[in-house]
DNA sequence: GATAATGTTGGTCG
DNA sequence: ACGACCAACATTAT
């Protein structure tokens, strides 16, 4: 569920609630395999008494950096979501771990489907290394996205979402980017002349800033959807323009959106404007 | 009421 | 190197 964008909107929103600079007296893990790395006791024990000192994003992941060299990594995958409390109480339904923190709050995560995975590791680099350019960052330049995509015969859109070519994609922003480029989602990389390459490396600029000005994406009424840590829903589901479009006329052209399955994956496009048979 | 689909990622197996 | 498929899960839509 949650990609760069959200995940971005999520990391600003701990940062404004002032979480820095705040103890973690204790810890309290409900489901263990939301902890990838330790066993809840020692997950407990060593995060006791860290202070945080930091959060930021990297791709995906949530980076709460602590005291002693010690760093929290967040996954959220398909459910994962933080909420702050003031007052102890009973856990909610879906809550996996609880942190509570030396001001008297309690930061809840929850996570329905249970995918997500905590890793709290002296050693960041061995994940956060590994994966790819930061697209909104500096290095991520059309330079090195051509470098990137070149004698890649693979289809564009499994490789949009290859975290280790490019971190924080997703299926939302990866249809997205490709309409906006006028691109086939399952033409082969190498296949797209240089024009393409340099619309799609703007789209793809474009389509997650526009994501984190608009604080995110929250499709749907459930409550399995993407809110922040306030609840706060994002605005970005009604800019979309392909996305869940299926059967409704494209933006552009006014052909019908299709969808398909391409790498396990729904994806959206429209015949007629993504229409480059290169392959 | 059964079945398919869901925004993620890691593994296996050709 | 890649793609196809499965697995981890719970819920909603059809």
């Amino acid at each position: 569920m949650p990609e760069l964008p959200e995940v971005e909107t999520i990391a600003r929103e701990l940062r404004e609630t002032q979480l820095i600079g705040k103890t973690i007296d204790r810890a309290v893990v409900f489901w263990e395999r939301s902890i990838a790395n330790l066993i809840p006791k020692q997950f407990s024990k060593e995060i006791k008494n860290k202070t945080i000192q930091n959060i930021t994003r990297r791709g995906k992941y949530l980076v709460f950096t602590l005291s002693d060299g010690w760093t929290l990594l967040v996954h959220l995958r398909m459910t994962g979501k933080f909420m702050i409390d003031v007052k102890e109480g009973d856990p909610h339904s879906h809550e996996r771990v609880r942190l509570y923190l030396n001001d008297g709050r309690i930061l809840r995560y929850e996570d329905q489907r249970k995918f997500g995975k905590w890793t709290l590791t002296q050693h960041p680099e061995s994940i956060l290394d590994v994966i790819g350019l930061e697209p909104l960052d500096t290095e991520f330049t059309l330079k090195a996205f051509k470098h990137l995509i070149k004698d890649k015969k693979r289809q564009i859109k499994p490789l949009l979402l290859d975290q280790h070519m490019i971190a924080g994609i997703g299926n939302i922003y990866a249809d997205e980017a490709l309409w906006e480029a006028r691109i086939h989602p399952a033409c082969s990389a190498a296949s797209l002349s240089d024009v393409e390459v340099k619309a799609l490396y703007q789209a793809i600029i474009m389509v997650l800033k526009a994501g984190v000005e608009n604080i995110g994406t929250s499709l749907g009424a459930a409550r399995a959807n993407y809110f922040s840590v306030s609840g706060r829903r994002g605005n970005n589901q009604y800019k979309l323009k392909v996305f869940r479009r299926e059967s409704l006329p494209c933006f552009r052209c006014g052909t019908i959106i299709e969808k398909i399955v391409l790498a396990q994956r729904g994806t959206h496009f429209c015949p007629v404007c993504q229409l480059n048979l290169s392959k």
